[in-house]
DNA sequence: CCGTAAACGAGACGGTACGTCCTGTCTTCTA
DNA sequence: TAGAAGACAGGACGTACCGTCTCGTTTACGG
């Protein structure tokens, strides 16, 4: 990998600071939430300027945004044994990171950036929704392919079932986002679509 | 249900007061939407005292209740021909309600002020979410009675299918909440789990 | 005296937030001079919200006068015997005011804030400059009537010269703007310009 | 004046970053007056880094002294024919200097300096107003020696009045330091204190 | 002709203050 | 007591400069 970036002029940015502005903000909405996310406060948790905040990032939400992928491994490849195993598998990726109340609530704010923001809305879709959309979409292929789901499924539909229940569940639930959850989701998609599928 | 304050003594609520906040409130989030919409300029715009305004509502949230349920005509008994019509019929009444853009913007600004007051998430649920998943769910649970539905359904699960898709194109959707989008779903969930059933 | 505000709607201004403002004002030019008066330091200090001075005062410059004014009393009357009692009178009014640090710095301050604000420099003419010339121009002129003083002699030039020494020595003397100072002006105008003047 | 730095080691300073520095300070005082020149918009204007001005001045109060002393000619000597001559050549050298509105900007700029750092007023004092004083002196005790004034006169006192009537009016007048403000201080100068001379 | 050392443009950095906006509470006068 | 009006303490906003710093690059001079 070469040399990605053209050696600007200036002093470079300061890693450091960096990553104290995303620890402070973390810390922050991890134990406060939303409202105590004011950059004021990142600033003055971080030890920093309120400048090199607004450097890096144009608005809170971009913040967020950042906020929500550090710290975020690649998705991880499908074992894909078969559609029900690999829905629970991507299920499990999301209720499991919103396990930590830091990012249920880094979620929680970014609907919140979005609503006054429809740049923010974008950035929203693209960064945090489409990926795991992607992920879930290739699952529901592979089972219509293979037979274990009818073909002639709105997969779109079925992946704002899916994910619309877990947003609502994060916004207006009562922190029902457990395991379980997943597993529930699971089993009445099985319920009403699963076919009966023979591996050979 | 009666009037339960036994005529107080002093100066009586005046009613022009409440509507003038109301349609202020109204104007300001249909124009603007949420960020627009602060307990200060809701007053300027009413001609009102700020003081008026949390005389009668506690906060933003309860406000934005209160304006949701302004001119809500009562739910519509069920013309309960069978599973597939009835559905649609629910799914009609709330995307029309959101297709006035005032309304959309007031159950978005709803889902924000939720993020930072639990009692407001309580009051939302009870006030506004319960009443539309209970219409729904004697929708489910009349199919699954007339046998076009499974039995072992995951009622709930299906609620939070049905709504959370709803939530979460109204969130964070490029405004897609159409009939068509009433159509989809009803087809979608329809596709999945009704079954054949013989009227009679 | 009859009411003079005719009675504005809502709150009134507290008298005691006004002093205290003054007071912490005054207190902060005394001990540090122009550089600490900034508003923020001033509110933190009167224990004031920000906006409850910006409602008072339109710029600092504003607030510099009034700050001047307060507890300013009257210029009180001349005693008028002659030419050079009545001069050293005005020129020992202007000293001793001074003298107290807290009233040289708000002088030089004004001097500031005027120098970036057209509007401010007519104010501090009108309020501060003019009053003072005032009293030295009867003085002079008395002196001309009495023949003390040459009849063809530029009144406002004097005011100049006097007053310009004054304001030269504040800003860019050595605080040696004493009493004695005062008597020197009084001795250099007399051996000027003063006749000898048989008063009967 | 020799060399006095033995050629230190290094890149020497470059002589088009100095004239760069203070031509783009000249042109934003005399467009926008004293709040304008801040460090910032003088190093954009020039094209220059920020610490290229701080390596050559510690302060803006430096750099306004050296502006003000840049393509200043020498004071010229002195014609000497009479009192009254010598005295209104000196003020036309002051009133033509400030003539020049970038001028008239600087000397205001620096008693803003001056205000908060008694450094600075040491060297506006030994800079700017001593030769200037130092000229009108001569001038004056030449009047004292030659008749044409009063010997027991206060030479200190009357630089005082004559100088102080020029920075009075510099800073709080109407910009009215024109040839002519230079002809009324000799006329009131001369009518009060100057004596008929015999020139042999 | 090569290394050392300062100058230079660029821009990051911790700070401080700015003037504005809004919050929820309060205090006045009028109805 | 309600209501219009608006003052009040407080908190955050996003911006502008301050004076210092750290980069990569350039330009002299002395070994």
């Amino acid at each position: 990998m070469s040399k990605s970036t053209p050696a600007r002029a200036g002093r470079p940015r300061d890693e450091n600071v960096h990553r104290a502005i995303l620890d402070a903000a973390r810390d922050l909405i991890r134990e406060e939430g939303y409202i105590a996310l004011s950059i004021e406060a990142v600033a003055a948790r971080a030890g920093v300027a309120k400048q090199s905040i607004y450097r890096r990032w144009s608005s809170k939400g971009s913040l967020l945004v950042d906020l929500y992928m550090d710290g975020l491994e690649a998705p991880g490849a499908l074992a894909s044994h078969n559609f029900k195993d690999d829905l629970l598998a991507v299920m499990l990726q999301t209720t499991k990171r919103v396990q930590d109340i830091a990012f249920a609530n880094i979620l929680k704010s970014l609907v919140i950036e979005a609503q006054s923001d429809a740049e923010m809305r974008k950035l929203v879709q693209l960064r945090i929704v489409e990926p795991r959309r992607e992920a879930m979409r290739r699952v529901i292929e592979n089972g219509k392919q293979s037979g274990e789901l009818p073909g002639g499924l709105d997969t779109e539909m079925i992946l704002d079932f899916v994910f619309g229940a877990v947003w609502f569940n994060l916004l207006l639930g009562e922190g029902r986002l457990t395991n379980k959850f997943a597993h529930r989701v699971v089993k009445a998609i099985e319920l009403m679509a699963a076919r009966e599928h023979d591996a050979r």
